[in-house]
RNA sequence: GGGCCCGUAGCUCAGUGGUUAGAGCAGGGGACUCAUAAUCCCUUGGUCGGAGGUUCGACCCCUCCCGGGCCUACCA
């Protein structure tokens, strides 16, 4: 039996998941799950990415504290990995004291070694924000062409570079302000006294994929590792370096020991001793992330804990990035589909499934075709695999499974043979490979299916024993495929278990037939998917272009937002709940002895009329409101108040008291139409 | 500006320095009716992005070009 630790990289605490992500982290838990149903020890370990300028910007923004923000967005994550049966061991953050810890201990060892060096550094800076900025955080107009809103390194217009200083009218990205040049002392890992370890570890062992390990001799190896700037001054939302007051570790620092930290939190939970799994040849260490950062975990990564006597990785599984329909994900065409959204349409199954047909263990981009979806799980699942149980437990659901395993043919046989190379398959992270495999012995199942005839048989009292063996064998394969493909889909291994009374706890399930079991009834696994969903999901992501020149020119004060924050997510069920309807106003009367409200009657078109109590007297004076359209809450409870019953709310913006907004439809509404 | 990856049938992808380049889906024809318009049988379809080169021989190696995606820009 393996132990194996596995981790996912971290998402960052500033944003949302979506659809990108998901490739990665579907990809991992296929894999763990996998692992744990072969029986291996496997413990899947992950963690909000927490620090950095970008998360102490959008809590200014946003007005509250940097410790709100990474709350509120580690349960917003949370909810999305859960919501499509991503299951960690452990899910941290890297701002815990367990992280710090780690973060102090590597930090001694590579002091120790002699490998942290000090230089100056100088960097723009945003007096504002009081921050230092990349040159990437820098926006002006291009002294080549004058295009104007380009960043501080080079012209998308013109294709000019050109440094920061050299722009005209630079601004901060973040806040606007004019930047300045400031200096400070950084602290730098030395990461070149380590080329030896690092040449040897990337190029031999089997750590890396071939093309990776290509890319970082080619593009890194060849010459002198530069030193690693690790440190940024204050203020940054991170944790101050213990030896070196007023610096912190830079956010790439800390992001990576947070997979140890959040070891540490499941060890500690659950009794295991941390240096089993991190200081011991016991455990096999896999890192599954992204291109993008590549280099993060397969030089420094690697250079940090070798320097700390840290068990190194065994392997660190690299995947390409998610396109939509070819193309780069897009807001405005609705392809930046948010994890949440993608729920609110569509089944968590399909996205699995569509993911591991496509993941081999190669470093290339996946695309997500939604015609091509659509198809896939309609044909794959729901046509080939559910469809066996489909067509033949019903015509068992009297008698169970026959007591003894029929002859098949050795159809039973050869697909638990194909049990060795479909686990090779996922093992290896292919995948794709896996899935042809596996759709491969449905395809003969349902040709053994076509062939036996059991709705013939049925008609004929004396061919019943042959119709309850033909139906084991169909539900025995279909049982098989459920096995392997239980790492990607466990609901469907949840509910044949059900289907057939017996549990599905591992691999070894697809080797041995079952016979003599009930069988229950029949309920539909999973339903085919309506191009109607997926439009719907496209819609609901879809945002209108920002035109980047005009949004520079409105400059609407943070304080609204800051004074009133974001709430957690509302799903669609929930938002479907309250019903928001056009409504005219064809009465309004002053309530004398109130001193808010007005009485107003709300007509809905027709007959049907609503009598609302609203606080808005002293605002808008009752004469003016007669007539106009507004939108209201339709189905609010009613409620008892001093002066009558109020049977709904019409909605406005503003702070009250003076501040009060009514929302109006745009012409052409109807009162009775409901707001979606 | 530097770099990486990809470009094989309508779509998504396999594929090996060597006989007639494969699969699934889609398309066309037929069968069946147990099943979520599911299933089964047969079938159309590709000058393997383009141009050179190496080789007895290249889709697979090299060069250049075109197209698409991505990373990075001296805090790699």
């Amino acid at each position: 039996m393996r132990q194996i630790l596995v981790t996912s990289a971290l998402p960052y605490a500033n944003g949302h998941i979506h659809l990108g992500h998901l490739v990665e982290y579907l990809q991992t838990d296929i894999w763990v799950r996998f692992q744990k149903l072969v029986g291996n020890r496997c413990v899947y370990v992950c963690a909000d990415d927490t620090h950095g300028t970008a998360i102490m910007i959008s809590a200014t923004q946003q007005g509250i504290t940097e410790e709100e923000l990474i709350a509120r967005m580690q349960k917003a994550h949370m909810a999305d990995f859960a919501g499509f049966d991503i299951e960690f061991d452990n899910y941290g953050s890297t701002n815990s004291p367990e992280n710090r810890e780690y973060c102090a201990e590597i930090w001694s060892a590579l002091r120790r070694a002699g490998l942290v060096v000090e230089k100056e550094v100088t960097q723009l800076y945003d007096p504002v924000a009081g921050t230092f900025l990349a040159d990437r955080q820098v926006k002006g107009t291009c002294p080549k062409c004058g295009a104007a809103n380009q960043y501080g390194d080079n012209c998308d217009k013109c294709g000019a570079t050109y440094s920061p200083s050299e722009l005209k009218n630079p601004v901060s990205a973040f806040t606007g302000a004019t930047p300045e040049n400031r200096s400070a002392n950084h602290l730098f890992v030395n990461i070149e006294r380590l080329r030896d370890f690092l040449t040897e570890w990337t190029q031999k062992g089997d750590h890396l994929q071939p093309e990776v390990a290509n890319y970082l001799a080619g593009h890194f190896l060849h010459e002198p590792l530069r030193d690693w700037d690790v440190s940024r001054p204050a203020p940054y939302f991170g944790f101050e370096i213990p030896d070196s007051p007023g610096n912190y570790w830079y956010v790439w620092f800390d992001a990576p020991i947070g997979y140890m930290a959040s070891t540490r939190q499941w060890c500690d939970r659950h009794g295991e001793n941390f240096d089993d799994w991190w200081r011991s040849d016991k455990t096999e260490i896999h890192h599954f992330l992204g291109k993008d950062i590549t280099y993060f975990h397969t030089l420094f990564w690697p250079a940090m804990l070798k320097t700390a006597k840290i068990s190194l990785p065994k392997k660190v599984h690299i995947h390409g990035f998610l396109t939509v329909g070819g193309e780069k994900m897009s807001k405005s065409k609705g392809t930046f589909v948010r994890a949440a959204t993608y729920l609110e349409h569509l089944n968590p199954a399909y996205l699995r499934y569509y993911y591991a047909s496509k993941l081999t263990a190669r470093v290339d981009d996946l695309d997500l075709n939604l015609d091509e979806f659509v198809a896939k799980i309609n044909s794959d699942l729901v046509g080939k695999v559910v469809n066996l149980a489909s067509r033949a437990a019903k015509f068992v659901k009297k008698t169970g499974l026959s007591a003894a395993y029929p002859d098949d043919g050795g159809l039973f046989r050869q697909a638990a043979a194909d049990g060795r190379t479909i686990a090779e398959a996922y093992d290896e992270c292919d995948f794709n490979r896996a899935m042809r495999q596996i759709m491969a012995v449905a395809d003969r199942a349902n040709q053994y299916v076509e062939h036996a005839q059991p709705w013939t048989l049925r008609a004929d009292a004396a061919q019943a024993q042959r119709l309850q063996d033909v139906c084991t064998v169909a539900l025995n394969l279909f049982r098989q495929i459920v096995v392997y493909l239980a790492p990607v889909l466990p609901r469907l291994a949840d509910q044949t278990a059900e289907l057939l009374n017996r549990p599905i706890r591992h691999w070894d399930e697809s080797q041995e037939p079952l016979v003599g079991t009930p069988v229950s009834k029949f309920t539909h696994m999973m339903k085919r998917v309506e191009p109607k969903q997926v439009d719907a999901m496209i819609a609901a992501s879809a945002e209108p272009e920002a035109d980047n020149a005009a949004a520079a020119t409105f400059d609407d004060s943070p304080e609204p937002l800051a004074d009133e924050p974001l709430t957690g997510v509302c799903t669609f069920d929930e938002f479907a709940k309250v019903d928001l309807r056009v409504a005219r106003i064809v009465a309004a009367e002053d309530v004398p002895e109130a001193t808010k409200l007005l009485h107003l009657t709300l007509s809905l078109g027709g007959e049907k009329r609503l009598s609302v109590f609203a606080g808005i007297k002293g605002v808008y004076e009752p004469e003016s409101l007669v007539g106009r359209l507004v939108i209201c809450v339709a189905n609010l409870a009613p409620r008892k108040m001093k002066f009558g019953t109020s049977e709904g709310m019409i909605a406005a913006a503003g702070a009250g008291g003076k501040e009060i907004y009514l929302l109006s439809p745009d012409e052409g509404a109807k009162p009775g139409q409901r707001v979606h």
